[in-house]
DNA sequence: AATAACTTGCACATCGCTGTGCAAGTTATG
DNA sequence: CATAACTTGCACAGCGATGTGCAAGTTATT
């Protein structure tokens, strides 16, 4: 038995612990894609029999964190546009920042999750914007021109994950990470790092602001 | 119990299935890092109980690949020294790539493995060997200074183990992998497209050669 | 305070994986 | 060919994880 509610509206605790248990599943999945729900429940401080109250089975829960960060990142993602294609990359790399934590499980259940087979889905509009950006930028000589903007993009996003591992786990403050994963991309996408230093610093748009930490993350300042 | 021989030299078939396990080991933890020793044994054409005539755990044998991966990796790099610290660089890329697999069970293994706790120690010198190359560019401006030596060969290593996987996913020919990460790693260093492809173009031991191919893929060329 | 919603603990069935014992095969090697 | 080395299949014990049933608690809501 799973779900125990017949379609009426929810208990208000019930619904604050369902947020409770992704949270911490969440947080549990970043650092091991495999933990029990066991873990994870004792995480949300609720018994793991009270899990199967919220979800029928495990990957129904998995298959929620990753459409909830699907949303999430999209929605960071979504009004991102600049006329220099340079700028416009430094910035999906400084909101892929201030959402670390959902890219991050994201990227791990893309490649080991249940539902891989069906999750480009969920990230096709963001992979579409960034290639878009990456197109415009090669045919206005902005990005490198060396190999095709497929090839580009996807490097790019390799980049930007593999940053922000590396910021995660060097336990960067949140503005050395935005900083970096900006550079990073930059980087990636063609531009020396003295072009890159001087798009960053030449657009206040790309400054880091408490606006862009990331959320949830109570990491210490280094 | 476990391995069967009492201190006699082993059969020449027994030390071939030995290889054979290794072998398929590392295919398959490539693939999925905790692949059961069921799909080991048949990669290796073996029966599940058979391994354990080798290899008295899991464990055990996942120790032996480690230490066999570090050593290859090692060599492969061991002798690695240019004076220009961007053509270093360029050669530890192609190194790498010459060894994907080793190096990408490796990371695999670094991060999920069983004795991750040791493993730090296998990778030193090779970590050391990087560092002291990137210590050495930043002195001479030949990579960016925009951050600390151990910082950037963090990122360099990232940017490298990333690529290789891109690589391997996207079934690149070993030419193009070979180039891509030299690419990859360069422009973490600091350097604009332009300025690694000219490294690249003027240094006839980074160009692509049988020899620099990597071993035991038989991949398609694209 | 009464009720329905939710949580919990325990017991249990199931699954997949590791590791071992043993007896019967197969194969290298002298 | 004779022997020791190696492999195999089967059976079994153990572990940790998932998922379910149920009865007894606790807590939000009216």
């Amino acid at each position: 038995m799973h779900t125990l509610n017949p379609t009426k509206p929810p208990r208000r605790d019930a619904t604050e612990n369902r947020l409770a248990i992704l949270d911490s599943a969440r947080v549990l999945l970043n650092r091991d894609p495999e933990a029990s729900l066991e873990a994870i429940a004792a995480g949300a401080g609720l018994s793991r029999r009270s899990i199967y109250g919220h979800f029928a089975t495990r990957d129904e829960l998995i298959g929620e964190i990753q459409t909830l960060g699907g949303r999430r990142v999209t929605a960071a993602l979504a009004h991102i546009d600049h006329a220099d294609s340079r700028v416009a990359i430094a910035l999906i790399g400084a909101r892929l920042w201030s959402e670390v934590e959902n890219v991050r499980v994201m990227a791990q259940l893309a490649v080991r999750g249940p539902q891989r087979a069906v999750f480009a889905e969920t990230l096709r509009p963001v992979r579409a914007k960034l290639l878009d950006i990456v197109r415009r930028g090669i045919a206005a000589h902005e990005l490198r021109g060396d190999m095709d903007a497929l090839t580009l993009a996807n490097l790019i996003e390799g980049a930007a994950l593999s940053v922000l591992d590396e910021a995660i786990r060097a336990n960067l403050s949140n503005a050395d990470g935005h900083r970096l994963v900006m550079l990073a991309t930059l980087s990636t996408a063609g531009l020396s790092w003295h072009e890159a230093s001087a798009v960053i610093t030449q657009h206040p748009e790309l400054q880091f602001s408490a606006s862009s930490a990331p959320a949830g993350t109570e990491s210490s300042e280094s």
